[in-house]
DNA sequence: AATGAATGAGGCTTCATTCAT
DNA sequence: CATGAATGAAGCCTCATTCAT
């Protein structure tokens, strides 16, 4: 049943994107041989090529997917009842979920790629936009956003909090490997909710974890 | 006299190093070859060789020089006479100067670098604790510092004005080309002084440029 | 019955040689790859190895078919009325019939496969040892024949023909592609009949096409 | 004085156009590997990327000094005393000279080649028709030009003439191994001889070797 | 001090061939 | 009979590094 006709080939892309993600977080784009990703997948080299055209291609699909995984997060956080949740939902994804080292040290080789693969550039920036479309839209709608510090408006408001976000998740390469997860996330989480407590005004010490 | 026997080679150092950073900047690490570099410097693949031992020993030499320039910067500030213009000078160093993106892409493919090369991550540890450091210092010996919002502490006030400004780094890097440097630095400097208004209760629209 | 258990293996092996023959001479023998043939043929790239045991058996059938197309050409050819109308059939088939530059090509590179494998030279050698001696004894029993220029023998004569008509279809790969079939078929038999003149001493302008 | 400061570079290229055209004549193009070709000239695979860009370029500038060659050839003909010591010099250099066989496959490749590579085929077009062309000239000049069979214009006699060496050249890669340079040319002049005299109504029996 | 020719390991990619379904 | 996923060897090419000049 989970092995239909076409599913095979969406599990297999699905299974090399993993194998990739893995090794590029650990050795980065360049430094990732088509062999270490073909070993982490425990399949041959040449199979990586039925399911991809080439390297970059890899690289493509990994950023396309890294899009799909924060607009399902934004979905999620759309649904909190409160704009902390929702904010708390977008943050804890973007940095730490999943592999927690492994994410950031993706994401901030992705922006590097970005910054000379005009493709992956357009990508990333599409993946930001719509995000932060979707928490100042978030924001518009909720009583917080309309009584903010200093008059600031939703977007500028957005603005800030992603740049918060990217900062924190930059610093996160910089831990030494023997912080937990947990530890990691709880770091974070405390600069961040010191911002929104500045932003909107609140009192948020005690509402979450 | 400028000819003597130790300067020769360190200007050569400067030159390799120089040559390095565009070539850096523009391709990232690991996709810069060392002739790239000769090429760019004007000179023979050997010669470099006999300055650094090998193309790791250049990227850690770039760290090193990249460490240096922010403690200039840093000591610039320690010197104006309000906690804003330090403020404003920290910030149009780290991400504004000299060449525009040239530098954030740098500094992004540095990180990325950090998160798997242990002697990189120190370095940029470092690095960024000193500069932390000096602002958590600035901001407790001025008068803002002590009054900030919500009672935030000089330190945690420091923590996320670097988480912001590393956030619009890391965002610089999708900006398009198009944009000039000037364009770039005003609207950075727009939401880094959003957060600074926020953070220390103050009106700065009329102070700077 | 067109279906018996003999048939469709000896069809398959049929379809799968015209889609060689169609790919050998667009790309080489050895750029040709296994998958190209079978897209060709409209088959899966497995089956082709169930009529062939691998790719150089496929070539090997390959001039084998040439062989057979050869054969029945010269079969032809003794029937035809005159010694002239005999070489005309020859000719025209050994270098215009069918796809006419497709033709050339292949027979081209079947040459050159003959100079490494050969299994291949001893076919094509044979291929060739036949045809003139066919065209040996047509000279040998026609009227023109007996009374050629100089007293050039029977398998001189053939000698000089055969010569002249594979320079000829060395000759055809270099026309460009814009040239019909029948302007190359045209202008190659009027270089080949000024040779037949001079051989038999006749005068052959308004025979034929 | 042989290896001065220009020299080394061109030294390289023919000692490295020499020991692709043996690869190339007894392996074919696509079959000889840049290491064979680096093996057969006593160097590293990466020092041919030095001089040639691509192993494209190697087969292109092996055309090239085909071409060249020719023209050397052609030269040499242009100054014999009668057009009959020209035919020899030309015929015997197109496909005895230097390594027999060796020449002949290689030429045979390189007419496969130009039937799919228009840039190759334009180079042998060019080097066919320069050589016909100093043919056709050098029967213009000479009194037995005029006189010939069956008032033959000197350009169709060059074109039966080249016919006919082409032919033997793709002959000559069928000949077995076994057979010496020596007997492999003699045979080849026999024909060739046979139908300089039928154009030129001659008596050549004696003449040369 | 400086050059750049030379090396060879290693990366990306293709393709003949096999085999489970 | 037929498919096409899977393998892995081998080919092209790049590049960090060395060394004779």
């Amino acid at each position: 049943m989970s092995s239909s006709s076409l599913e095979p080939a969406l599990d297999r892309r699905e299974q090399i994107l993993g194998a990739a993600m893995v090794c590029f977080a650990k050795r980065g784009f360049h430094q990732t041989s088509m062999h270490d990703i073909s070993a982490e997948a425990g399949i041959s080299v040449g199979l990586i090529y039925r399911y991809f055209e080439n390297k970059e291609a890899v690289i493509a699909a990994m950023a396309d997917r890294h899009k799909k995984e924060i607009q399902a997060v934004l979905e999620r956080a759309r649904r909190a009842p409160t704009l902390l949740e929702s904010l708390e939902i977008l943050f804890t994804a973007h940095c730490c979920e999943n592999s927690p080292k492994v994410q950031s040290a993706f994401v901030v080789d992705l922006y590097a790629e970005a910054s000379r693969n005009p493709q992956i550039a357009d990508l990333v920036r599409d993946v930001l936009q719509t995000a932060m479309d979707g928490v100042t839209d978030l924001i518009s709608r909720s009583e917080e956003g309309t009584t903010a510090a200093h008059d600031l408006k939703p977007h500028e408001l957005s603005e800030l909090i992603f740049a918060v976000a990217r900062g924190m998740l930059m610093r996160d390469v910089l831990q030494p490997q023997e912080m937990t997860a947990a530890e990691r996330r709880a770091r974070q989480l405390e600069v961040a909710r010191r911002l929104w407590r500045l932003l909107f005004q609140m009192e948020i010490e005690s509402v979450y974890a």
